[in-house]
DNA sequence: AACGCGTGGTG
DNA sequence: TCACCAAGCGT
């Protein structure tokens, strides 16, 4: 048998059975691509089935406010898919009668979608025949052909997309895609392949020549940047001031609290009181919590003061606004923002 | 076109 | 513990 043909063949035995594989609608097809984009299926599964309970049909998502959506997203991670879902949606519904798109070109065009998710939502929901290249993808490929252009290189993506476009079978390339993904998530795993009970092994490049560990290759190192977030509770009554992050940094369009962020560990922390507080000496403010949270590209520091209270113009500046308790419950937040609240609020 | 964007699982 | 990385995309 082709190469092709025992993906699909294993595939057809020993698939997992997902909520989104037992549909052609469009939406929901994209709606499951754009939650799983860089996430796991255990991570991502939860996040799609509260998606369709909440927003059954396009015009569902549309209508809903961006903050609604942003909070059904919260703890998942890559926030800017969440926003572009939304806005995707609306630009749907307002501009393309609510019919979803399902033909790789229409697809192309629109936020959030770029030429994997086109790929995967044209294939799955009419068929058509465009090859889908993601992470199982380049490593599925790479071990079994021996390609050693880096994945993440314009030219590698390059090749491996024409030879994805190749091996795509005519019949049902939807089914293909299908296959060679799951087989790359459960048998050609990135650490500890399954080569034993791989259908392919007799053909394998990376088996014959020892190199499975070697491949796929990439040829960029990640920098990771660390960073010190100082954050600070201020209650009057039952409100709490907040801010809604803007754009240019981590966590666009979520909440966190009033804060100072140091470039390094060493600067004074108490010279910079005076600018943001009114009349208050550093031992009003309490530590409550720090933590350390992992980001890809960024190691931040992350302290939680308690504050008397800050200055107005501090206030003005930035944008703060007051929120109950309550409010604060149903807003998006970062993990570890909403990690300290459950702990410190108890809410 | 290189780089930034989250979170959690894994070895 | 920690580097790697998972159904990528936008700029």
């Amino acid at each position: 048998m082709h190469f092709q043909q025992e993906l699909i063949s294993w595939y057809s035995l020993n698939k997992r059975d997902l909520p989104w594989r037992n549909t052609n609608n469009p939406y929901l097809i994209w709606l499951s691509e754009i939650i799983l984009q860089q996430t796991r299926v255990a991570q991502g599964l939860p996040y799609y089935e509260r998606f369709v309970e909440q927003f059954p049909t396009l015009s569902d998502l549309a209508k809903a406010s961006e903050t609604d959506v942003l909070k059904l997203w919260e703890g998942l991670g890559y926030y800017s898919r969440g926003r572009n879902l939304h806005a995707t949606a609306k630009f749907i519904f307002d501009n393309l009668n609510g019919v979803f798109p399902s033909d790789y070109d229409s697809l192309i065009r629109l936020k959030g979608i770029g030429v994997y998710t086109a790929a995967a939502v044209s294939s799955f929901s009419i068929n058509e025949r465009q090859a889908v290249v993601d992470g199982n993808v380049y490593r599925v490929l790479s071990r079994y052909f021996g390609v050693f252009d880096p994945i993440d290189s314009t030219l590698g993506k390059k090749i491996f997309s024409k030879l994805a476009n190749e091996l795509i079978s005519e019949v049902d390339p939807g089914l293909f895609n299908q296959s060679i993904m799951e087989f790359g998530a459960l048998v050609c795993k990135p650490k500890n392949p399954d080569c034993m009970n791989c259908p392919v092994k007799l053909g394998c490049f990376a088996v014959l020549n020892d190199k499975i560990a070697e491949l796929p290759q990439k040829s960029k190192k990640l920098v990771k940047k660390e960073r010190f977030l100082n954050y600070f509770l201020v209650q009057n009554d039952d409100k709490v001031l907040v801010k809604q992050r803007e754009s240019g940094d981590i966590w666009q369009g979520l909440f966190d609290f009033p804060l100072i962020e140091f470039e390094t560990k060493s600067i004074d922390f108490t010279s910079l009181v005076p600018n943001v507080f009114d009349d208050n000496k550093i031992e009003n403010f309490k530590l409550i919590k720090s933590y350390r949270h992992v980001l890809t590209h960024q190691l931040l520091n992350v302290q939680f003061f308690k504050a008397p209270n800050i200055n107005s113009t501090f206030i003005a500046d930035n944008k703060l606004i007051w929120v109950s308790l309550e409010e604060l419950v149903n807003l998006p937040k970062p993990r570890v923002v909403q990690q300290f609240i459950s702990g410190y609020l108890e809410i």
